[in-house]
DNA sequence: AAAACAATTTTGGGCAAGCAAAGTTAATTG
DNA sequence: CAATTAACTTTGCTTGCCCAAAATTGTTTT
């Protein structure tokens, strides 16, 4: 059994891994996802490597390897269908429950996470929008575009919020673009950097001013 | 905050105490409940008495100092509620719950913790009849008789089963002796040290037999 | 090519928990 | 009382995980 350390290096090699697969994740970049200094990154990292859970190359960087990553989206899929389950059945305000997923992800048991499977009849997204890994470590694709790439004037619906920060996620809350919530861009302005959206909040259509750094962090799908 | 072994180690000291309250809980018993060797227990209380958390006296015990007795408390009420989240709103059974809450109760939040506590209705008392500690910790005391010392042949309730190894309440489960069943004690045979039950289980009335020392383990309250 | 810089690794050390086995103490027994 | 025994404590060692600071390496810059 890996140690809830391990599961959380794991994790976050999954989640910070560069988008070219065949790039390799820099100790730097997993030291900061961990909050760990670069040089326990590299000795745990090494560790985990004589396991046969990741690939480690010295000055390159780490990779999972195909055990490595099933561990890693077994992790993921308890940490979401947790924070799902937090914000459906306990009521918690899904601003809150990234943080408490973070330690419940690690002692709940095969067992009770079936039960809560069963309960949210086998979610395919957790209250954010990512993508819950099924138990067999299959994470279903969905191609979206974001606020910042999708086209002009056309309804659209956010699918997902890029950001786990409990003050961001009560901010999102407020301006009601919650994943699910019907937007549509109205312009963008490249000099200032800026998006315009539209979004139905409490019945009526509000504009609302985005940047493009935070723009991105929605991905919406067209309706 | 005290780590998950000070908190397991203050809460198997609470329930290990000695009946009478001048004892102490000697450093056998305590490694037993914890399930160390007794030189780490003897190591591991020292440290927790410099936290002034509990008394020790060498060669004698420890003791729970009223600090220790509160985090104590709060760790049990944390175990309970969640034994009877698990059985009322995730419908796991009864007899796995205790494992499970082994483990959860020491990464559950405040704020998750009121959040049960609302759903259940501020329960006085976990699946196995144990009360469950006030926020406030206070321990709603029922003086109650067990199934060995009640009178006989009145009619009386199962209030409380004072073991938690999923084996025994699987067979408990099986013959109706849950918390709540109506039973009645027929006989008792001081020679043969068993004890004759009558219990209604599935409409009809059965007989069973127990031995004085599993009848002790069941708490009864005249109806 | 040399110097400077940034990223990474290595080294040395610390803390929390644990075990095994040796040493101590206190109670029990002959 | 002396000897034995049982319970407890001490000692020495291990493992997992972490940090700070020094050393190394690969890449830019001059
Ligand atoms: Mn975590
Ligand atoms: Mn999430
Ligand atoms: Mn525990
Ligand atoms: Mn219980």
């Amino acid at each position: 059994m890996a140690s809830r350390t391990i599961e959380n290096y794991l994790k976050q090699i999954y989640l910070s891994r560069p988008a070219d697969e065949t790039q390799w994740l820099t100790m730097g970049k997993l030291s900061m996802a961990v909050g760990v200094t670069p040089g326990t990154a590299t000795s745990m990292v090494r560790a985990i490597s004589d396991a046969h859970l990741v690939e480690y190359e010295p000055r390159a960087g780490v990779r999972l390897t195909p055990a490595g990553e099933q561990l890693a989206l077994h992790v993921l899929r308890r940490h979401r269908l947790i924070e799902l389950l937090l914000v459906k059945v306990l009521g918690l305000d899904w601003s809150e429950v990234h943080a408490e997923a973070e330690e419940l992800e690690h002692v709940v048991s095969d067992r009770l996470l079936a039960r809560i499977d069963e309960i949210l009849h086998h979610p395919a997204f957790d209250p954010h929008g990512d993508p819950i890994p099924t138990a067999g470590g299959v994470v279903r694709r969905q191609d979206c575009c974001t606020v910042l790439d999708c086209p002009l004037d056309s309804p659209t619906r956010i699918a997902r919020i890029l950001d786990q920060s409990a003050e961001f996620l009560q901010y999102v809350n407020v301006c009601g673009l919650l994943p699910g919530a019907e937007i549509s861009v109205a312009s963008r302005n490249h000099q200032a950097q800026t998006v315009e959206v539209m979004v139905i909040k409490s019945g009526e259509k509000q504009a609302l001013t985005l940047s493009f750094a935070v723009a991105e962090k929605f991905f919406v799908q067209t309706t």
